[in-house]
DNA sequence: TTACTATATGATTATATACTCACATAATAA
DNA sequence: TTATTATGTGAGTATATAATCATATAGTAA
């Protein structure tokens, strides 16, 4: 691959990746996963003020990862990247990996 | 599962995915799929200072992507989870999904 | 010992991010 | 029309992040 292309292809994944770190939007992403949602009963869920968390939902429709339909008075919230779910899944695989070398050093001791 | 180690889980999520998304360190983490490498290597291959590049490096470390050992002069680092490029895989499957779906837009205008 | 090299870190600066509060907008109902 | 509700956004603040330069540390060789 080109160097230049390269480039653009690792910003891409840092900007998809970005919009993916933080706590609460995966909360939110973990309760989308189920379907969609209005920005109302999303802050409910993840426990935060709706300000705060429609900045995040932009934020996330931005980077392509959410995007929304308006419903009356509600907006309404849904995943579009498919393959969300398949990345949580590996991560937590992961996550689950590195606790099990943990425990098995803390053993060790 | 409980709240409290949801939350847990969702902290631990987001610190491992912030530790991936920035183009340096995604540059970093495709260069040492390849195998292990001291800092300068590194630092030329991504073509980044060596203060910058250390920083980066410890940010990986810290959060359990990479690990590294001494040797000699060099310090030698490695990637520590074994599913990053499965992980990255299903990124770049995920973009290049996306970019289908905007191709296919332009094409309808 | 001194000189050299690889790496890490303190200090600084610039920029980005997250959150809160107040207010604006838009759809609906009375 | 006015009132109510859901959502979005501007302003301000606090904190985090990234990059650079200078300096410190530590291993090696002469």
């Amino acid at each position: 691959m080109a160097k230049r292309s390269q480039k653009l292809l690792y910003d891409k994944q840092a900007e998809i990746l970005k919009a993916l770190s933080h706590p609460l939007r995966i909360a939110i992403l973990d309760y989308l996963k189920d379907g969609e949602q209005c920005v109302c009963d999303i802050a409910k869920k993840v426990g935060s003020e709706r300000s705060n968390v429609s900045r995040h939902l932009a934020l996330m429709v931005n980077a392509g990862v959410l995007s929304y339909k308006k419903q009356g008075l509600k907006v309404i919230y849904k995943l579009q990247m498919p393959c969300t779910s398949k990345f949580f899944s590996c991560l937590q695989a992961c996550i689950k990996q590195q606790a099990k070398e943990t425990s098995k050093l803390l053993r060790a001791i």
